[in-house]
Order: C-alpha cells, then sequence, then structure tokens
DNA sequence: CTGTTAGCGCGTTCAA
DNA sequence: TTGAACGCGCTAACAG
C-alpha cells in the first residue's frame, strides 16, 4: 500500500510538501499541489488511519453503543447516526451491549483502546466501574434514548411522558377501563419513566388502579411473554394491554395467544410504545407511539459534534406522534 | 491518558519489558510481570490501538458491509459475527450500504484508511471501480450471503435451492396453481438464484408458468408492493404470493390489503423467503422459509479468520428450514 | 530474561 | 512556499 513518502517521491516534491496538500492544512502552490494529487490518484493513495490518528491524537471516529442492535429502534437509530457522523466527517464504530452489562463494559474497552473521539451511549442502567471510568476519563458523551440517574451527559431520547399521554388518551377515548400494563425494567431510564408516566396519569383518564394489572418483563419479547402471563395467571379481566416497548408488545401479543386462543385474543386491544411495521396487520391492528429513532440518532451525533468543538450540547426530548389504529365502529 | 512509558517508570523496568509483559509476546520474569501487571491496573493504562497498529501493520479490526441494517436479517447477522470475531480477538467495524452503491463505495474507502485486516461483504451486485479496487488490493475477503460473479472469494450464504425447493413443495402441498411471485433485482444473487429455482422447479411442481404472475421489487417494502400493483393490474388470478425475501413479503401483504381489502386479501396465501416475528400473526398466517443468520455470521466470520491465518476457507451454503404455518382444514 | 534502540506513517515545527 | 527533522506510542530486533 502506498504511502506518502510513495507519493511525495512520485511527485518530486517532499514530504512535507505532500502532507499539507493532502491534508489541506496549509498554503501550497498550484503547481505543487496538482502533482501531488495526480501523484495520490494514480498510486491510489489512502491515508493510514491509525499513523494519523497518531500524530494527531485524535482518530474522527465516535463510537456507538446500543443495547439491542436487533431491536429495530436501534437499528434504525444506529443508521441515522452512521449518516449524520459520515456528514460531519466521523466514523461510527457500532457495539451491540445485547442487553448485558458485560458486553457494555468489554466495548467501552475496546473503544477506550481505539482511543474514539467521543461516545454515543445507550446504557442499561447500572454504573459499572467501566462505565464509571469511560465518564472520568473526559471522554465527551451523549446518551441516546436511555440515560443513567446523576450523570451529567446530555440526552436526546423520546418524550416517554408525552408518549404515554396519548396512549392514555386513545385508552380513555376507546373506552377501556381494565388495562394490563406491562413495562421494562425499572433500572432501565424509559422503563422507569414510562412506567412512572402511566402511573401518574392513569386515574385521570379513567383507568382502573388495580396493581394486579401491572407487571414488567425485560423490554424482549420473552420476559414480556412472561410478564403477560403473570397477570393472566392473577385471573384479573382487562380489555386493553400495553406494552411499553415493540419487543414487549410482540411477547404480549404471543403470550395472549398462545394462552386465550387466537379468536379470544382478538378481543382485547393492544397499544404499544414503539411502532412496529406490522402492526397494522395484527387483529385488531395495533396503535402505537411512534417514536422517531432517526431524529435521536441524528440529534444526538449533532449534539456530540457540538461536545467535540467546544460548544455546547443540551440535550433534547424528541416529540412522539400516536398511531391511530382502532377500527371504526368497535369500542 | 497513560502510557507504557508510565506504566514501565511506575513497575522499575524498562520500556520493552512492559510491552513483553502486556503484549504477552515472549517470556518475563515472574517478578517483573507482577509489577507491570500492577503499575498497569493502577494507571487504568490501556493500549493505545492506533500507535499499536502502526507498528504490527495490523488492526485486529473486520470490517462487515451489510446492504441494510434495518433489515432484521442483517441487524441478527451483523450481531452474530459481531460476537464470533470477538471471540477470535477481532473488533468489528459496521458499515451500512443502505442499498446504494455510492454509500459502499464511500464505506469501502473508510475501511482502507482503517487498514481493516478482513473484509466480510454483502454485496450489491455491481463491481464498482471501489471494490475492483478493494479486490486487487489482496486485502482478505469474504461474501456474506450475496456473492458477486465471478469473483473469487468464498461465500458463505443461505441454500437458495433449497429454500426455494422448500417452498415449492408447501405450494403443491397446499393445492396451489396460481401463484405470485415477486422477486428481488436479478442483479444481486440472491435475487437471480431465488428467481432461477422458482422458474425451474414451478412445473413440476404444477403450478402456472404464466409468466404474467411474475414481478421484482428491490428487496424492500416499498418496491415489492409496486410489483405486487403492476401484478394486480395484469388481471390475471392468483391464489398464494411468494415473496423472495421478508421485506418483499411485507411490500407484498400492504400491498394487497390496501388493494383488495383485509377481508379479500385474507384469501390469498402467503409464503416467504426469511422469516419474520410477525407472520405468525398474520391472516392466515404466513409460512416462511428460515434463513439462518446467525449461522451465515458466524460462519463467514470463522472463513475469514482462516484465511487471515493463511488456512483454507471454502466458503458454506447453510441448510434452511420451513415454517409451515398454513392453518389445518383450509386449503 | 532485560535494557536499548530503530522505525511503523504521518503532521507539524523550524529554517531557509 | 518548501525541505528537513522530530516525535506521537508501540513492538520487535539486537545486544547483553
Amino acid at each position: 500500500m502506498a504511502t506518502i513518502k510513495d507519493v511525495a517521491a512520485r511527485a518530486g516534491v517532499a514530504l512535507g510538501t505532500a502532507s499539507r496538500v493532502l491534508s489541506g492544512s496549509s498554503q501550497t502552490s498550484a503547481d505543487s499541489r496538482a502533482r501531488v494529487l495526480a501523484a495520490a490518484a494514480e498510486l491510489g493513495y489512502i491515508a493510514n488511519g491509525p499513523a494519523r490518528s497518531l500524530r494527531r491524537a485524535r482518530t474522527d471516529v465516535l463510537g456507538l453503543l446500543v443495547s439491542d442492535i436487533r431491536n429495530p429502534f436501534f437499528s434504525e437509530l444506529a443508521h441515522a447516526a452512521e449518516q449524520e457522523a459520515r456528514r460531519h466527517g466521523y466514523t461510527v464504530l457500532l457495539a451491540n451491549a445485547n442487553e448485558d452489562a458485560e458486553q457494555a463494559d468489554a466495548y467501552l474497552k475496546t473503544f477506550a483502546a481505539q482511543r474514539i473521539d467521543g461516545l454515543l451511549f445507550s446504557p442499561q442502567g447500572t454504573v459499572s466501574p467501566q462505565v464509571a471510568a469511560t465518564l472520568a476519563s473526559g471522554l465527551p458523551v451523549v446518551f441516546l434514548n436511555r440515560t443513567i440517574e446523576g450523570v451529567d451527559a446530555p440526552l436526546y431520547g423520546t418524550d416517554n411522558a408525552q408518549g404515554v399521554q396519548q396512549v392514555l388518551a386513545w385508552l380513555q377515548r376507546r373506552g377501556h377501563r381494565d388495562v394490563a400494563f406491562i413495562g421494562g425494567p425499572d433500572g432501565i431510564s424509559t422503563g422507569a419513566e414510562r412506567r412512572a408516566a402511566y402511573l401518574a396519569g392513569r386515574r385521570a383518564h379513567g383507568i382502573s388502579t388495580d396493581d394486579r394489572l401491572l407487571d414488567a418483563g425485560d423490554f424482549l419479547a420473552g420476559g414480556a411473554a412472561e410478564a403477560m402471563c403473570r397477570i393472566l395467571d392473577r385471573g384479573v379481566t382487562f380489555t386493553a394491554v400495553f406494552g411499553a416497548n415493540g419487543q414487549t408488545t410482540l411477547g404480549a401479543v404471543r403470550a395472549l395467544r398462545q394462552r386465550l386462543g387466537a379468536e379470544q385474543a382478538a378481543r382485547i386491544e393492544v397499544v404499544s410504545f414503539d411502532d412496529l411495521d406490522w402492526f397494522e396487520f395484527a387483529s385488531p391492528p395495533i396503535s402505537a407511539v411512534r417514536n422517531d429513532a432517526s431524529s435521536i440518532g441524528r440529534l444526538g451525533v449533532r449534539g456530540l459534534v457540538d461536545l467535540l468543538a467546544g460548544r455546547e450540547a443540551p440535550g433534547q426530548r424528541v416529540p412522539t406522534t400516536f398511531a391511530d389504529r382502532s377500527v371504526q365502529g368497535t369500542a
């Protein structure tokens, strides 16, 4: 692979001149500029990133640590973040914690070794030693979607309170009184916020405050299905189910159909935080809070870029919209 | 951030000794080993990756370029690949071409700049100049799921012929004669292979050879919906639809329901290459070829690791299974 | 087994 | 504007 030395030799200039042309740092004569560029093109020169990083003490790489890349919310977020980062001249190193604090720690170490310039982080909720070390290191950090209590880093995430309000309003409009709520882990900020907003608002929207209708999973389909089963086992009746994220709703619907059969299950209306492709096909169709992953990813990157440029990054709550798919004439 | 020099000073040994202990290259005395390790722990030393890469002329980073990270098949594949790579001591740099050859080129350039050690590649089908340069550079490459005609690199992918056979057998068992087929781009190897297998096998399975029942999209929901509409517009009747990948099936179902309404659409059976979470909830449920993304990702990484170690990597077709969800008593 | 030293490729400083 | 020289942090080669 050609080095800058090869380029300089071919262009008949000194190494320094070639470097100046290629990294555009200072003025060069039109003549040497042209010759260096031509030589570089002929040789297919691509600067050696590690060498450049070593010298400049920055990598132009941002780390993105998400909790579960198979969750469509995060894969869309990752996609948007990547696009936005590229626009600002950064490469994204994507890591998937797989909802597992140990893996998150391992990746944070990898990020540190790679000397990323900044971190986009969707945390598990716990402050492990590695997380603490990362935060203490002075690395610019932005939280995406989830935050950690007491940590001073801007959060770019969904307006959970607003989303839950939309669900509550919908439940009331649909006349539901007995509603099963399947939340997420309380240690994850989105889980806690959505649960808190639901508990705070249910009475005012005419919804039963019977806590036997409440349970929580792990924000994955499996744990949510178990939670749904526990509620069913308690023998309280309900006419609607509210799943606190997309995977949770998936698990809940699965459990309902398995336990009650498709026909009985279809008598229960389902509403979800997070909108998924197939909700329109469910019977009955599932209404949902649209959680704008793209915007969160994009804004998060912009915030981090601001931080890196020494500017302020205040964080931001992204508004939700509600997709009402309830069928006319039923209630 | 602490350097190896700091560690050596603190441990009271020379730089080289610290390096030997920390990278475990050669034998060191138990004493210096203990002292270096202690010093490193106290300082929270993490080796500078770029510097190490520069010196060793390798990065221990693998590039993974997928065509669409928002496609669940690829997000699962990426997840599995990442896990497997980690087991072998590699970090994965994930890039998303977004089904766009230009973006793919941009990422290949980034990979080259980062000096990745090897590439896992799910190509668009076209050999752009950048793809050609990458292949010509001698970088070890493995294709995942898709290949490029005439390029000599091992492919780890689905056994498309087998999968299509399973669909054909199912269609025959269900007594379908008039089947609409929505394929993918012919330039993508999976699109071409699935289409070829379908065309080759349909007559033997008692399926109409009327080519008005054939169309193709872009392997995304939007293009597939358009293809479905074109078939509907031709006015030929059919009792089943076969979507050549998951997103295609999604688009097809959407189009059917929009054009025919949910009730009429429910009279048409749908079968898919790729299995998605929600197929069990569709009415009627959608049967599907299970496409083992995890295995493909895992095997691909192993193949690339073999290549990097100077061993052979023959490539492999991963067998499919079929999820028959057809409802008893109907046909 | 350990200390010393060269140099990976690059950007930047200092002189000219 | 340009050339020459230095050093980023690390590993490997060599000498002891």
